[in-house]
DNA sequence: TGGTCTGTGTACGCTATCAAACCGACCCGC
DNA sequence: GCGGGTCGGTTTGATAGCGTACACAGACCA
């Protein structure tokens, strides 16, 4: 089975890295699954374990003073949820919270900072997906400003199919009007027309994509920014000059 | 004069530096002139020069394949413009455009690159920076998608008042239109509304603020979570554990 | 078999903002 | 003192999305 327990390299960060380095630091990555809508962090609290998703996805989420929330961004098994540790700081700047609930490797907040100090591979790997999450942020915020709800829908819809490996998520559109930042009747609206279109299909707080392709279409062209940007950074070819383990 | 060319601790970031660093990465640090409206980085083009800012504030853009702009964060003395270089990565992920001019720093990216390879005092503070810098650019994402143009106009006058030493800047409402991604006659109506309230005060492409305490108010919540967030980060305390440099 | 809960469809009035003008005020060089 | 450029004020009409509310359908449960 593919999805054996101990496969690190379903996430694509961990896969990335040397073999005898995954070997080293494989007694150090528990694997634990995660719940639909549990908290991994909670905002400015501080970050016990990093997580490593497999086919999972988790929103970093700001959370206002009235209690709204928006989503800034969405991390999956192309990287690493607490990758802010990077900074030396040890609190979680937003809520992190499970989108799509399968599995992850966690790894304790100190094991991870002591890996990540110098420039060994987990630390080179790091900074890459850091670097490609605040282009992410970015593109979401300027994407935010300028384009309608349903450019928006298609774009996160999919920034999530991207990170799973289904065609079938489990989502209301109370919960992605919550993570778009929209009304969920403005979103009950969007669905609807993609629905028309036989691009997606939902029932019961699921969701089918039935046609890519034109999702991607509908979609404005920040998926596909973010999603080039992503392969530059993180894509097949290592970074030069992994060494160090 | 407090001014002096070769004072360096104008800039936060390098005034955070132990003195024997600072003294060490001076013959690094050529000071230059900016001027309003100059491209320090294309997007995705390569990083020549980072740069240290003195009273100048420098925003970083996202570009449109149709043309238009929106603002996703700003830098200015408390920081570094090029921090991405951490990533390992050569190519400015925005552009990086001139704001407020006035002088800054500058040093070779590869001199850069070398000292935030390790863990030295300057890699210390860059990662760090790059941090509160992330936090500015999510909660832009964030502020984007719920505040209306008055409070995210408030918001970004004193996103720049904070970068510089002077009540008044050269702004025009056109310029203003196209960082807050919205169109010049609503900045006009925005402004008109804080103008009226004797909150700021315009001419010939010059704003004043007259009372920051009515602008702080009439601003969204997102420049003091920010703000506070950077002194956190940033604050007089400098980070644990500089040591090597 | 009916009750409750979750998820979705839809309607109404309202506001912020947009797009595209046009016009006046001021500045600066000539 | 004239003319063009820059900057700001304002209008008019359109529209996306909001807030709120209510209705319905299926699932699950008692």
């Amino acid at each position: 089975m593919s999805r054996s327990f101990t496969d690190l390299t379903e996430n694509k960060l961990l896969a990335a890295l040397s073999g005898n380095c995954r070997k080293r630091l494989e007694p150090e990555l528990e694997f634990s699954q995660l719940q639909l809508g549990e908290i991994l962090y909670h905002p400015h609290a501080s970050i016990k374990y990093v997580y490593f998703p497999r086919w999972s996805a988790v929103s970093m989420v700001n959370i206002f003073e009235d209690g709204s929330m928006v989503e800034v961004g969405v991390v999956g098994r192309e990287g690493v949820v607490g990758s802010s540790l990077l900074s030396g700081d040890e609190l979680s700047p937003h809520q992190a919270i499970v989108q799509i609930a399968d599995g992850a490797w966690r790894m304790k907040a100190e094991v991870f900072k002591n890996e990540i100090g110098g420039d060994g591979e987990l630390s080179k790997l790091t900074r890459r997906f850091s670097q490609a999450l605040f282009t992410q942020v970015a593109q979401t915020a300027a994407c935010n400003r300028r384009h309608t709800i349903v450019e928006r829908l298609a774009r996160w819809m999919l920034l999530m199919q991207d990170r799973i490996d289904s065609d079938t998520m489990q989502l209301t559109h109370e919960f992605i009007a919550i993570m778009l930042g929209a009304r969920r009747a403005g979103v009950t609206l969007a669905a609807g027309e993609l629905q028309k279109g036989n691009i997606i299909n939902y029932r019961g707080g699921k969701v089918t994509i039935l046609d890519r392709k034109r999702l991607e279409e509908v979609s404005c062209e920040c998926h596909r920014i973010v999603r080039n940007e992503y392969r530059r950074l993180l894509g097949k070819r290592p970074p030069q000059g992994l060494t160090a383990c």
